[in-house]
DNA sequence: AATTAATTTAAACGTATGTTTAAAATTTGA
DNA sequence: TCAAATTTTAAACATACGTTTAAATTAATT
């Protein structure tokens, strides 16, 4: 038994890292396997396939973020019920930074698995996040329309997908961002200080 | 001749759709010269390498939209040296939709292939647009940069990035997002009405 | 019209993929 | 301890991929 969550374990750990790297198509269960050092056929055997393997690698971050967010998002609303945008959206920084803690890394492996299972994945895994964490989602938005109710729904419903949009193409590609701004500008930035950057940009734009 | 350009463009206007709709790896040359009506190994014929014919089927967008762009902004900061973001980010409407114009859905054909060249390739092909067309991508970050001349050059290169990605993800799903929008508000989008939602939040992102 | 060049075609090549199989090894439970 | 269930393993399977080849066809040139 110990041998099995551990075969699971190592395979989910490979896959995550490879997936948000290079995306889910281009990763092979061959490389996930070498990878994980383990056999080839574990995959089918724990996972039956490599569509449940990804399903499998998003719900594990998942099933950690969207109650650790709707906890925030819920607390936020009992104390300030006239809460801010901004403050909405910093109510989830806490519970991104908690997936570091995990694993080193696992912010940006979890938006960028987002990203990826939003454009990459023709709908399927756009239904299974839906689907799985429709109730958290809701419990989001709504927060956010209570934030500024002057703003039809449709346009919130735009704009957070805007949003949405602009935080998993940063993280996506965060790695060569933070080069370049390194290299053209002297920054030194982490996923957090990116995350920093992004709330005000994407408060401003849900509000405007 | 009138036969190879005739094959040529074929396969473009065949890989290009689906590359778009599905992504670059998704697609397979088999799907791509069937689709188009031609035989198999033309594309190696032609192009040379899958990978050639991707770059390919981005520049021929390129070299229209991106000479068009830099000319609306050429024109913009003659006219008004003190333009407004918005107005800045408004001068490149035209040029978008005039890809509309050669092929119908040529617009967000091309904002999906741009996303998916960001995303999907790891940096071959962010080279080559910004080796191909930096002259024409700085004139825009300038015009940017004198529209708004209190924010430092690093936030911009920040907020322009996260404007790249809410454009192109939104361009990547706006099939989905539009029949939802439809469904629940009742709203009828095309993708003109959907640049004209994006714009008022990338200006107020960018300028914050 | 004859020769050369360019293009199209069908077939095969080599490689890589996800999955399945059946035997071996290991762990579990009585 | 020993039989049963679980897990691991090596091998093979069937399929799909990008690419190459060489002959057939078409177009261009003289």
């Amino acid at each position: 038994m110990s041998g099995r969550i551990d075969t699971k374990t190592k395979i989910l750990d490979a896959a995550e890292k490879l997936f948000a790297e290079r995306g889910f198509s281009e990763t092979s269960l061959r490389l996930i396997t070498s990878k994980a050092e383990v056999n080839l056929a574990s995959v089918n055997y724990h996972f039956g396939s490599k569509k449940e393997l990804i399903r499998a690698v998003l719900a594990r971050y998942l099933d950690q973020f969207m109650p650790a967010a709707a906890d925030e998002i819920t607390a936020i609303r009992q104390q300030k019920p006239n809460a801010s945008l901004t403050e909405i959206f910093s109510a989830l920084v806490a519970p991104l930074l908690a997936l570091e803690r995990i694993r080193a890394g696992g912010t940006r492996t979890f938006l960028q698995l987002l990203g990826r299972g939003y454009i990459e994945s023709q709908g399927h895994l756009r239904w299974f996040i839906t689907s799985h964490y429709g109730e958290h989602l809701n419990l989001f938005v709504t927060a956010v329309q209570q934030s500024v109710p002057n703003i039809p729904k449709a346009d919130i419903f735009w704009r957070l997908h805007f949003t949405l949009g602009t935080v998993v193409f940063t993280m996506g590609s965060a790695d060569a961002l933070m080069d370049i701004a390194a290299a053209d500008f002297g920054e030194r930035n982490n996923i957090e200080t990116v995350i920093r950057k992004v709330i005000p940009y994407i408060a401003s734009g849900v509000a405007v």
